[in-house]
DNA sequence: GTTGGCGGTAATAGTACCGC
DNA sequence: GCGGTACTATTACCGCCAAC
């Protein structure tokens, strides 16, 4: 996609265009409301044509190869690209647009730059390599594989691509053989790639490879990416906070540095947890104000500014010993299983539950004066187990929160 | 120093309207 | 009737300030 520097209107949609690609592609002239209204209107043939409309991710991809993710969203008969701003932002579209029309190239997703996530395996053809032996340096190309490229000619350059963001890589012949050579040890430091693990390669035509990632433990590792504008994609499971290698020196982000990732048992981990079974046992626990599930845990008595403004400040003990990670998303979990995606915002020294909880308190029906621990259950995934005593079930057997300071940590 | 409250702003989501 | 644009309500985020 380029950003078109001409001198009008015309002259830019004449070069757009011009604009040849074997893709399917359109041509949009940004409109105020593009800025404004923070979306982009998809011309209803195009989306009729090449869009399927099962498709509400898309990621747009530039020359130089950043990546922005995208919503594609239906509202009435028309069709919107969503949550695009940070694309705008970056790419200066909106002081263009003051002077001068600007036009840009928009790309259809599936084989080119936009990319439904999470869909790897779907792609066809595929293969998957197990991580074993000397892998970090290298990785060959199963030879049953090069008959899928184009004439049997395999690209010298390519990408591959996981929900985290892309990464170039060289494919080199060696004997006869293909092997992901150059960028390939980054993509596997980048990716924490470890002796065992499972890889399955979607091919993506010109794209590159769609990458999905099975750890040791079977299940597919899932990525966070640390955003702003991507709320709600915490997984269960192998769940990584990480940020896009294109995003590095890109974007103005908080810092988010990666985590370790640890295959761990986490459906056995929490289950065993006390407070994930046993709800008498913490209330027995709260009452002797002596709670101590082994995890990190904070309470907290539920106030009007947390419901109605929908955010809750975090004790600033609890957020320096055991939330050094900045601005990610944390998923509280109540006793029957189910989770709400709750943003974990920082200012400053002190951190509060922002984005989502609002829909926390609201589906749990809290009302002030409720009385809630939140036991961080695994410091991976961020992942918080909600305990919630009702004020009138808890008069009995919880103290009474007083006015103030009714965090008991 | 910590915490909660509040106001301002930006972004998102949805609907209404207009022109072809 | 359809597609695109304009408008509006809601939500999210940020930062300041006062109370404790």
């Amino acid at each position: 996609m380029h950003p078109v520097a001409a001198s009008g209107k015309d002259r830019a949609l004449l070069r757009a265009n011009a604009y040849k690609s074997k893709y399917p592609s359109f041509t949009a002239a940004i409109h105020p409301t593009n800025i404004c209204g923070c979306y982009l209107a998809l011309p209803a043939e195009f989306v009729k044509e090449h869009l399927n409309q099962a498709h509400d991710k898309a990621i747009l991809r530039v020359s130089d190869e950043r990546t922005w993710h995208v919503n594609l969203c239906k509202y009435g008969r028309a069709f919107r690209l969503q949550r695009w701003m940070r694309f705008v932002r970056e790419n200066d579209l909106k002081q263009k647009v003051k002077k001068e029309d600007n036009v840009s190239q928009l790309r259809r997703g599936r084989k080119i730059g936009m990319a439904r996530k999470s869909s790897a395996v779907r792609r066809k053809p595929s293969f998957f390599k197990a991580l074993v032996g000397n892998f970090s340096n290298q990785l060959q190309i199963p030879p049953a594989f090069l008959v899928h490229f184009d004439g049997g000619k395999v690209p010298q350059k390519s990408h591959l691509w996981t929900s985290a963001g892309s990464w170039p890589v060289n494919v080199k012949k060696v004997d006869d053989k293909f092997f992901f050579q150059k960028g390939w040890k980054k993509f596997v430091h980048d990716n924490d790639l470890k002796l065992c693990e499972f890889l399955v390669f979607g091919c993506a035509g010109d794209l590159g490879f769609y990458v999905d990632i099975y750890g040791r433990n079977g299940c597919k590792r899932e990525f966070v990416t640390a955003e702003r504008d991507r709320p709600h994609e915490v997984g269960h499971g192998n769940v990584i906070y990480r940020r896009s290698p294109r995003h590095h020196g890109k974007q103005n982000l908080p810092s988010v540095d990666p985590i370790k990732y640890e295959a761990t048992n986490t459906e056995s981990e929490t289950s065993m947890h006390p407070l994930a079974t046993s709800t008498g046992k913490t209330v027995l626990l709260q009452r002797n104000n002596s709670f101590n599930s082994g995890k990190p845990f904070f309470k907290v008595a539920i106030q009007n500014s947390y419901i109605c403004k929908g955010y809750m400040y975090l004790p600033s003990n609890f957020v320096k010993t055991h939330l050094t990670e900045q601005r990610a998303t944390v998923t509280l979990r109540v006793s029957d299983g189910k989770t709400w995606p709750v943003k974990l915002v920082f200012e400053g020294v002190r951190g509060k539950f922002g984005g989502g909880f609002r829909t926390f308190c609201r589906d749990n029906n809290l009302k002030v004066g409720d009385m809630c621990v939140f036991v961080l259950i695994n410091k991976i995934e961020f992942l918080f187990e909600a305990v919630i005593y009702r004020k009138t079930e808890a008069s009995s057997c919880t103290s009474s929160p007083g006015k103030s300071r009714r965090r008991i940590n």
